[in-house]
RNA sequence: GCCCCCGUAGCUCAGUGGAUAGAGCGCAGGCCUCCGAAGCCUGAAGCAGCGGUUCGAGUCCGCUCGGGGGUACCA
């Protein structure tokens, strides 16, 4: 349980302007928020707020007049040793070195848990991603969201979130049909049949691969079918099978999914027609040729040229995609219990998040109860050249081979580095051929090189407890000591903002303070009370760096 | 055409509206009688363009030019 350091000095600050209005008689003062950030130069203290710049004109105060009366608000105790205004009106705080040195054994101390808040404390929340179609296996472009998905559950629960991790699988859709009818086509060249795979059909070696599966185990068993009824017979057992291996490669990823639930299960309980039902109900659904769709004003004025309305279902029956997503969401949202169902989704989802955005709210849900993190698309480079990645057409990178080549480890960090809003390219020979100076090993790394000073702590018979971290005056240890304190600020800032892959920059920031502290000072010394002071505060970065290296799914090694 | 995302160093990418824009790789050079050189230090090199909002813009808004995605009775 952590208060993150941010949070004391904007409560100072707050207070300290509440002060100044008070005594100066400002009103008004509330309506700005009291911001408080890093700042990028060390010589503008630890924490610094604008505030005073953004009262100037509501006040018809100079800055600096404000900064002034801030500034002299605020109680010179800890953590707080001294304030001053600074430029056009900042109000820089730098904290007290007593009381940062002490945070070393607090946060020590804390260990497992440090990080760890009850910002979320209460809330449900079922994150659900990758998702990838169950007509194949998973590619690097599904593994996009596989990182990205699993470390914002690992922050939100961090957070004290209740937290379910969910793979939908759709295991009913037009596409999965589609796959069911060329493993048939597959299946009957098998018994030497001439017959070519339908235009729409998997091209992939894996479908011949499933086909040989089936007739290994039942033969000819099939042959007398229909291609429909081949189709039908296959779809269950390729669902089964394709579930089991999206299960056993994002285990290799190190992602644990909670459920794997399956679209089929409330098709079969009644509950998408039930669904269907209410929107009935609800007076938003129109029949043209037999074709339902979802039409209210505002979906008519969402939609693009040529966009014939909303299908919810089509002249042979058949639920699309967004009947069933919207069955699917409610289920969550209205019986499973969720209070707040966060997708990780591709890009080429957005106008069905705009969709069913407006769909929730007539059903009585919340539209803040859901909520899409779109990712933007990986490409993938083929012989040198650049190309969209696409199970039907074959053309994928499987996400099993890159596991295989390069390892779980350095695909959750690569995968991590970039935001979720910009594009990706993959390449896998470069990937390969660059695995063995990946970031992530600088990183990890910094925790060996920990792990194995206290080896030699230990060697030496240097106890690592007890050290007096009043001896810590050097400047490179005030800075760690300040860089181990952002972790809960930054998880506070990935909780309001998604953005995980701030938490690989931030290990490589730690590390790399780390990597240069270490050149600089040595630990363990002759110096026996310095010694063990250093350990002090070289424990509290290695609980750091486990800690966002534990948030990340990354392994911590003892030794590399 | 319309909608969404992106354009930052040679390459791949970070950068909650703040005070001197960062990292990795690559390139040039240097550092192990001493806790791990998968490391450290030094150097060259950058916000696509034009306007606007603001005390302050890489960040917000508009336009232009590039790149990607969507625009299905696919998901």
């Amino acid at each position: 349980m952590t208060t993150p350091t941010r949070d004391r000095v904007a409560a100072v600050l707050r207070h300290a302007l509440a002060g100044a209005a008070a005594a100066n008689g400002w009103s008004g003062t509330d309506a700005v928020p009291v911001e408080v950030e890093v700042p990028k130069d060390p010589a503008h203290g630890d924490y610094a707020t604008s505030v005073a710049l953004r009262l100037a004109k509501p006040l018809r105060r100079s800055p600096r007049e404000i900064a002034a009366a801030i500034a002299a608000h605020v109680p010179r105790e800890a953590p707080v040793a001294s304030v001053e205004v600074a430029g056009g009106g900042f109000v820089n705080v730098r904290l007290d070195d007593a009381w940062l040195r002490a945070q070393v054994l607090e946060i020590a101390r804390e260990a497992d848990a440090y990080g760890r808040s009850e910002r979320l404390a209460g809330t449900r929340i079922q994150v659900e991603f990758i998702s990838a179609n169950p007509t194949g296996p998973l590619t690097v472009a599904n593994a996009r969201g596989g990182p990205l998905g699993d470390v914002l559950a690992n922050v939100l629960a961090f957070a004290g979130a209740d937290v379910e991790r969910e793979y939908y699988v759709e295991d009913r859709t037009a596409q999965v049909k589609r796959f069911g009818i060329s493993l048939a086509v597959r299946y009957r060249q098998l018994f030497g049949e001439r017959i070519d795979l339908p235009l729409d059909g998997y091209q992939g070696d894996y479908v011949g691969d499933i086909a040989a599966r089936i007739k290994e185990l039942h033969g000819g068993r099939f042959r007398d079918l229909s291609l429909e009824d081949q189709g039908a017979a296959f779809v269950p057992m390729a669902m089964d099978w394709m579930v089991a291996d999206a299960q056993r490669v994002t285990a290799k990823l190190g992602i644990r999914f909670d459920s794997w639930f399956r679209q089929s299960s409330f098709i079969e309980s009644g509950y998408l027609a039930r669904t269907i039902d209410a929107l009935r109900r609800k007076g938003v659904v129109v029949e043209r040729d037999g074709v339902v769709f979802f039409e209210t004003p505002e979906a008519v004025a969402l939609r693009r040229e040529g966009d014939e309305g909303w299908v919810l279902v089509d002249a042979a029956g058949e639920a699309k995609y967004l009947a069933t997503d919207i069955a699917y969401h409610r289920l969550c949202l209205e019986e499973r219990g969720v209070d707040l169902k966060l997708d990780v989704w591709g890009a080429n989802t957005q106008y069905h998040v705009a969709q069913m955005k407006l769909v929730l709210p007539l059903l009585g849900i919340d539209a803040a109860r859901f909520e899409v993190l779109l990712y933007q698309y990986v490409r993938f480079l083929k012989e040198g050249v650049l190309t969209r990645m696409g199970r039907r057409t074959g053309q994928f990178l499987l996400l099993e081979d890159v596991l295989d080549a390069v390892g779980a480890d350095v695909a959750r960090f690569f995968l991590l580095q970039r935001g979720a809003d910009a594009p990706l390219d993959f390449d896998f020979e470069l990937a390969v051929q660059h695995s063995n100076d990946n970031p992530v090993y600088y990183v990890q790394y910094a925790h060996a090189r920990i792990a194995s000073i206290f080896r030699t702590a230990a060697e030496r018979g240097v106890a690592p407890d007890g050290g007096d971290v009043r001896l810590l005056v050097a400047p490179a240890e005030r800075d760690l000591i300040r860089l181990c304190l952002r972790l809960p600020e930054l998880l506070d800032e990935i909780v309001a903002h998604r953005g995980v892959h701030l938490l690989t920059v931030y290990a490589l920031e730690l590390a790399g303070a780390f990597h240069g502290f270490y050149r600089d000072h040595r630990v363990v010394s002759d110096d026996a009370a310095l010694s063990k002071a250093r350990l002090g505060l070289v424990r509290a970065v290695q609980v750091t760096l486990r800690q966002t290296l534990g948030l990340l799914g990354v392994s911590a090694p003892e030794s590399m």
